[in-house]
DNA sequence: CAGTTGCTTCGACATGTGTCTATGTTGACA
DNA sequence: TGTCAACATAGACACATGTCGAAGCAACTG
């Protein structure tokens, strides 16, 4: 269940964005990892089990939130796994995900604008 | 051309997605932004508009950069202006590009992960 | 005006993605 | 062991996306 990327997006990735120009490695990297929150319902996940009480949450509980079927949001949870978003652990019948705080600082640190100005309170 | 959405995917997007559940019309907002930045060529193109001397740059440098013909750069700028997240301006002969740094900030501010210690230093 | 250059738009095509149903797999429990 | 419930995987299908060549538009230059 821990199967995901070694995140090598992370590799070389801490500096902004707008601070020098992404290498075309990095590029690739990282539009994998962005594509992989690029759906509603995988933003939706990600933030439901980031927000959850003990930062992690059972599937069924995912599950419940949407209106796809099971097999889709299983589906959508292994590409966040495989991007090194997400993990999961299974605990007698049932499965909980965790987020990587990590991964999740690191995006945000990517697109920091340049502009000290433009960051908000 | 400065056709661009309203930034509606800019709301209600501060709180960070660790913090609270994402709404589902949030979560499509942001889905469309982090869409647009999940291409290798646009993060670069993001990347070198943003990093560029004066904030600003030449589709002509921009083409250069790039093993694609100029109608897919052109594509992609399509893609960044359309989501807010660049505008462009004609000025005689060529048309020069810069990021808007509040929306890229926004982005940011959303992946913020819950946690404190997570985020680097 | 005609020609040229910079950039965009259009139309076509191959590939990728989200969703479903059907089927596996894993663990609990009688 | 057999059965049930929770998730995952496999295969299929409609739709979205990235790319190109061709054509269009805008501005400079003679």
């Amino acid at each position: 269940m821990s199967k995901q990327l070694p995140l090598v997006a992370m590799d070389a990735c801490c500096s902004p964005l707008a601070r020098e120009p992404l290498s075309e490695p990095q590029a690739v990297e990282l539009a994998k990892v962005f594509k992989s929150i690029s759906d509603p319902i995988r933003l939706r996940l990600l933030s439901l089990i980031a927000s959850h009480e003990g930062g992690e949450a059972c599937v069924c509980d995912l599950t419940d939130a949407f209106d796809v079927t099971g097999p889709t949001i299983s589906h959508h949870l292994k590409v966040l796994r495989e991007s090194g978003l997400i993990d999961g652990e299974r605990r007698g019948t049932w499965v909980y995900y965790r987020v990587h705080p990590e991964v999740l600082a690191r995006l945000s640190a990517v697109l920091v604008p340049a502009d000290p100005a433009a960051v908000p309170a």
